[in-house]
RNA sequence: GGUCCCGUAGCUCAACUGGAUAGAGCAUCUGCCUUCUAAGCAGACGGUUUCGGGUUCGAGUCCCGACGGGAUCACCA
């Protein structure tokens, strides 16, 4: 296996350093950078922070390096010397056998399978009371990238939802579906699963809001006729009858909860996000509590005279934190511990969880993940929060109250229907059937909704402005698709002229070559960085460095009418490896390429 | 009030562990389709990186302080 070409440099670097100067650096003192594109040369040392060591001022050391290493055995065939800056010429050779050697390689790009552990990706948590929106658009498509980063940097992957099934919430659209639902059902109605209950915890709202306006107009105080309103009361009812087992309860929870499953099926199917295996609340929360009180046993958390269960968290900087309350009964956090143990006995070579969920989140686990490491899990120190920003719009958060959350499946549709009138103007998919059509609208119009969310670094709040809706042209997945829909078409016209890759070149790329070369050769590093942060921006960034790069070459190199074969060749093969180094980018931000658009 | 995050072109976003003259897209303007897909390419315009200090050969990046925005500090989830 061939040392990287950075590393490799850096190595050269370091002897020539030894042979010119006499003492031995460590590697990582010589910081190799992409040479910018102003001045001449392929790699540039900054030789700065070398001037202490050599003695010297930094021109005259990068001088006497740059020397050394041309001198020494190494791709480096030239230097120049700007201000300290030591910028070193690659000979070109250098790169054509990169092109047929680890540029070659099927998976390109990826480390091993399975060559590092397990790891547990949970992303999508919604609750079963209502619809998806552009929120969890943005957590799923996070959580499914980061998933196939860390595949692609050789973890071991189980992709895991936990589903908030139980509860007040789901309570209401129970007692409103009572009342008013008539038996309604998304068969005899035709109404999708979760949007049918989560028309009925609208309908629990209103009507709500109806009572508690008439028992204020009766006399009674806000905080009273909220307390007092029928329809709570009987909300907190079925809440109970549902903790006793009650059999009506249940079986009507079960039966609305799998409305709910269907459409979030079809949601899921249609966002092109998969789950390994689900976990539900209902099935975790009394794990949660026996774990506290088994905790409490051995003298980890502390009770108060209430009964209460909490933990102490002043000496981590943090606060008394609730776990169970008084009556025994369950927290938020309580049902975590339960998830989180439940997890660890599933997978027992499970190194570390990451959960994908919302920045407004982050002390519950920091707290949580102090909680798993006093109760004696070594791999609480390595799970990791991916948290991320909201997605606002231009009037603020998204309320559902307000009717102003923007509902995914719309959404999703919504794209197909911009790729489509598209396509149609331009009269591109002509030839196509119906069905393969509609297939390549979804790709395109999934590729821009994609990348839209996934090109900003995650911890940063985002903002969405419906009105402007998501463009399809610069920027854009589209444009990503566009490309490399060209490039194959290339390759598919090569094919039917019965033009094959060349097993080697005879032509070595050139000053016009490198920025796509440059660009190619980055992914291994992109791979490693994005899944070490837990950032899929880094490699949607790269994809478009990387198209860009394509599309500019593309417009006026001619790559099968080349000037001559030898030329020919080696822009096949640089078509060749561009599509497939995309299609690996994409295949990381779970985004689907169409051959035509 | 305590803690955390963010602040970069008119707008939406980049900038690898501190590195050279801070980059894209949108918008505005100018060229380019008889040639492998113009959802494209080339160019112009656009910046005191919120402000003030500090650290150093070098700061958008690190430290301190202000200002602005967001989140959190529940026997809610």
């Amino acid at each position: 296996m061939n040392m990287r070409l950075d590393s490799l440099l850096q190595s050269a670097a370091a002897s020539a350093f030894e042979h010119c100067f006499g003492s031995a650096l460590p590697t990582e003192q010589f910081s190799v950078q992409m040479t910018r594109k102003e001045f001449a040369g392929d790699r540039t040392i900054v030789c700065f922070p070398l001037a202490r060591h050599s003695k010297s001022a930094p021109d005259a050391t990068a001088e006497q390096l740059g020397e050394a290493m041309v001198a020494g055995e190494n791709p480096v065939i030239g230097f120049n010397v700007v201000k300290g800056f030591l910028n070193l010429e690659i000979e070109p050779a250098y790169w054509s056998q990169w092109l047929m050697g680890e540029a070659a390689e099927a998976e390109y790009g990826k480390k091993p399978a399975d060559s590092e552990p397990r790891v547990m990706v949970e992303y999508s948590s919604p609750n079963t009371n209502k619809p998806l929106h552009l929120g969890h658009l943005r957590n799923n498509f996070l959580g499914h990238s980061v998933s196939r980063i860390l595949e692609a940097a050789g973890h071991s992957v189980t992709k895991v939802q936990i589903v908030n099934d139980r509860g007040i919430h789901i309570c209401k659209s129970m007692v409103a579906w009572r009342k008013f639902g008539q038996g309604e059902t998304p068969e005899a109605s035709g109404i999708k699963g979760d949007k049918l209950v989560g028309k009925y915890y609208v309908a629990f709202d209103k009507a709500f809001k109806e009572e508690v306006a008439d028992l204020i107009a009766a006399g009674k105080s806000k905080e009273q006729a909220e307390k007092e309103a029928p329809m709570i009361l009987e909300a907190q009812e079925a809440l109970r009858l549902w903790e006793q087992g009650d059999t009506d309860t249940v079986a009507l929870w079960k039966t609305m909860n799998s409305w709910v499953y269907a459409g979030f099926e079809h949601t899921y199917r249609t966002m092109g996000v998969e789950f390994d295996k689900l976990y539900y609340e209902s099935d975790t929360y009394l794990i949660g509590r026996d774990r506290v009180l088994d905790g409490l046993q051995r003298g980890v958390f502390e009770q108060t005279e209430d009964g209460a269960v909490w933990v102490d968290l002043t000496e981590d900087g943090l606060d008394r934190k609730l776990l169970l309350r008084g009556d025994g009964t369950a927290v938020y956090m309580t049902q975590d511990i339960g998830t989180a143990l439940l997890r660890f006995q599933d997978y027992p070579d499970l190194d570390r969880q990451v959960y994908t969920v919302g920045n407004e989140q982050e002390y519950h686990f920091k707290v949580l993940f102090l909680v798993l490491g006093k109760l004696g899990f070594p791999q609480a120190e390595r799970c990791h929060h991916l948290s991320y920003g909201m997605v606002e719009l231009p009037e603020g958060k998204m309320k559902s109250r307000e009717g102003t959350v923007v509902d995914a499946d719309d959404l999703m549709e919504e794209m197909f229907g911009i790729a489509r009138d598209i396509a149609q103007e331009a009269g591109k998919l002509e030839g196509l059937d119906g069905g393969a059509q509609r297939e390549v609208f979804e790709r395109v119009g999934l590729s821009a909704l994609k990348y839209f969310l996934l090109k900003v670094d995650p911890k940063k709040n985002m903002m969405f402005d419906p009105k402007a809706s998501i463009d399809f042209y610069g920027n854009t997945g589209p444009f990503i698709l566009f490309n490399y829909v060209r490039g194959r078409s290339i390759l598919r016209k090569a094919e039917e002229e019965g033009l094959t890759l060349p097993p080697s070149l005879s032509k070595v790329p050139g000053p016009d070559e490198m920025e796509l070369v440059g660009a190619l050769h980055a992914l291994p590093d992109v791979i490693a960085e994005a899944a070490s942060t837990y950032n899929p921006s880094l490699v949607a960034n790269w994809c478009y460095d990387l198209t860009k790069a394509f599309s500019s070459y593309y417009q006026d190199h001619p790559i099968l009418a080349a000037e001559d074969p030898a030329t020919r060749d080696l822009r096949m093969v640089l078509t060749h490896r561009f599509t497939r180094s995309l299609k690996t980018g994409m295949h990381l931000l779970g985004i689907a390429l169409p051959e035509r658009m």
